[in-house]
RNA sequence: CGGGGCGUGGCGCAGACUGGUAGCGCACUUGCUUGGGGUGCAAGGGGUCGCGAGUUCAAAUCUCGCCGUCCCGACCA
């Protein structure tokens, strides 16, 4: 018994220490992406399967990344608006491949005050059909188009397997619908959007992608051409952010959206649509994190600043929490997003470790040392150990963080885009391209001729698990054989396991 | 829907094989202590052991059924 409880000391300390920690990321990453979720306070599990909760903190990314990209797309000159959650079944049926598509995935109402409904409401999926219905009605005329609405809402798709963010049943985003007298008009909104969405999320999220059209097999179902932005997360795997559809007249002709152009002749309209979702957050998260937890780029942090005030003596603390009080005030004036952390019986080093999980990119630290000398330590998030901190002069706090930030937003970005390029790679074998691929967190991007044949597609997926995640729009002209069959091919395309 | 795992205080788990007063760590409350990298001590509060039957003097533990959930495949922003 004394035995038992002799020897059982190392180990406990050990574990008691691990409980601090979350799961690091190279020992399991699924496991370490739902400890900081779930530790940060972004997001919790729901009672309902596949549903999450977005905790303030998770919901105040959101709400800044959305407030950016809403001005963004109002600049392009759509408007919002607001459509009906509940789409009559006969509207999702009129468009063959759209069903086709979503049909195992909606959400169905069947009985709604207590009876059964004459005709089922689908939970919209996607809202082209009920959008394009209500086209049909305000398009009558050139001097109609463009039209040009965006909506923020919540959508349903009934996923068999669901993981926080990244998919679940009910996700929040922006879809965005236009319609234009001319097929180049609608082409070149598709790729506009698709730009907009490009320097969106490597400026304002930091996330380095890779831009380019989706092979037939990944196209958006009633699409003519998808256009995507993919991320390249952390664990090698893929992550579609963003996509931007050019429909053509397929919804235009079966919901009968037609115009009288300037010859009098009536016309079909042009189309496109295009949306981000909440998933931006997983890929924040998987872009950036570290084996301490979050790390969030200063645009999209609700916290952006954290002063810690450190104190031993009452009459020492009462000193250094006018000078908190002070900084907090100055920092605030000067537009930064801070806070200060005043729970008590804490240890300052408690708290270090918490606001570094929760991915606040800029610690303040002042204690009576720094109030006697009249400077402040910052640690900046985007890096660990000793070089993290740094001294400031108090008086020079509010510039110092303004440009630690802008600082750490560019250091982010560069630090995933190094990541980014050491796990993409050019292939011209497909030995050496499979061998990539396998195993659990294998694979990142492989860059590989492929001469657009289906099968070849179908092949590499069956095979190694990858999937085609983009043609690049603009090559450098070169050409080869195709990595599978061997037939010419004149394009490279990037392919990778993906989320 | 096919294959597997797991349901015991808020969280993570032990107890089950071999039935007999429900336990540990974290979190929580109060007090003292400590405070520049996850303080220490003490005293507390909190659980019809997923649900329902059955076996038994006695079930968290054994049997049967059901439900939930997670992981792996097919589907996906």
């Amino acid at each position: 018994m004394l035995d038992e409880t002799h020897s059982s000391t190392t180990p406990m300390a050990a574990e008691k220490q691990n409980e601090k920690k979350v799961t690091p990321r190279s020992q399991d990453f699924a496991g370490w992406y739902n400890d900081v979720i779930l530790r940060a306070e972004l997001a919790d599990y729901s009672p309902v399967r596949g549903s999450m909760v977005f905790r303030p903190d998770g919901f105040g990314i959101w709400e800044l990344l959305r407030d950016e990209l809403d001005r963004r797309i109002k600049k392009t000159g759509a408007r919002n608006a607001y459509f009906p959650m509940f789409i009559p079944q006969s509207l999702l049926d009129k468009e063959a491949q759209h069903v086709e598509g979503f049909a195992p995935e909606v959400a169905v109402v069947t009985h709604g005050g207590g009876k059964l409904l004459e005709e089922p409401l689908i939970v919209r999926p996607t809202s082209e059909t009920i959008i394009n219905y209500m086209f049909a009605q305000w398009i009558h005329s050139h001097r109609d188009l463009p039209l040009m609405v965006n909506q923020w809402c919540n959508v349903v798709r009934w996923e068999m397997r669901t993981r926080l963010f990244l998919r679940t049943l009910e996700f929040l985003w922006q879809e965005g619908h236009t319609a234009h007298a001319t097929r180049e008009e609608a082409e070149r909104e598709t790729l506009t959007m698709l730009e907009i969405y490009r320097t969106f999320v490597e400026e304002f999220l930091a996330i380095p992608l890779i831009v380019g059209r989706k092979s037939a097999a990944e196209r958006f179902p009633g699409a003519e051409e998808t256009y995507t932005i993919e991320g390249l997360m952390a664990d090698g795997r893929a992550l579609q952010c963003g996509t931007s559809h050019f429909l053509g007249q397929n919804f235009a002709k079966a919901f009968e959206i037609r115009f009288l152009d300037v010859g009098n002749q009536l016309q079909h309209a042009w189309q496109t649509s295009w949306g981000v979702s909440t998933r931006l957050l997983g890929a924040i998260i998987m872009v950036h994190g570290d084996d301490q937890g979050l790390r969030l780029p200063p645009a999209v942090a609700p916290t952006q600043a954290v002063i810690v005030p450190i104190s031993r003596k009452p009459d020492e603390a009462e000193k250094v929490r006018a000078a908190a009080g002070s900084l907090h005030e100055g920092l605030d004036r000067a537009g930064v997003r801070v806070k200060i952390d005043e729970r008590e019986g804490l240890t300052p080093g408690f708290k270090f470790n918490d606001w570094e999980m929760r991915g606040v990119p800029i610690r303040i630290e002042i204690g009576p040392r720094d109030v006697a000398a009249g400077e402040v330590v910052l640690a900046r998030r985007d890096r660990l150990g000793p070089e993290a901190k740094q001294k400031a002069p108090i008086t020079d706090v509010a510039s110092r963080v303004t440009s630690l930030l802008a600082e750490i937003q560019k250091s982010l970005f560069e630090q995933a885009l190094g990541a980014r390029n050491a796990n993409t790679r050019e292939f011209d074998d497909y030995a050496s391209f499979a061998a990539q691929m396998e195993g659990e967190g294998g694979g990142g991007m492989a860059y590989i001729f492929w001469c657009g044949n289906p099968e070849c597609e179908t092949t590499i997926r069956e095979q190694t698990k990858a999937t085609c995640r983009a043609i690049p729009l603009h090559q450098n002209g070169a050409s080869g054989k195709c990595i599978v069959c061997a037939e010419p091919a004149t394009e490279r395309a990037y392919f990778a396991k993906a989320y």
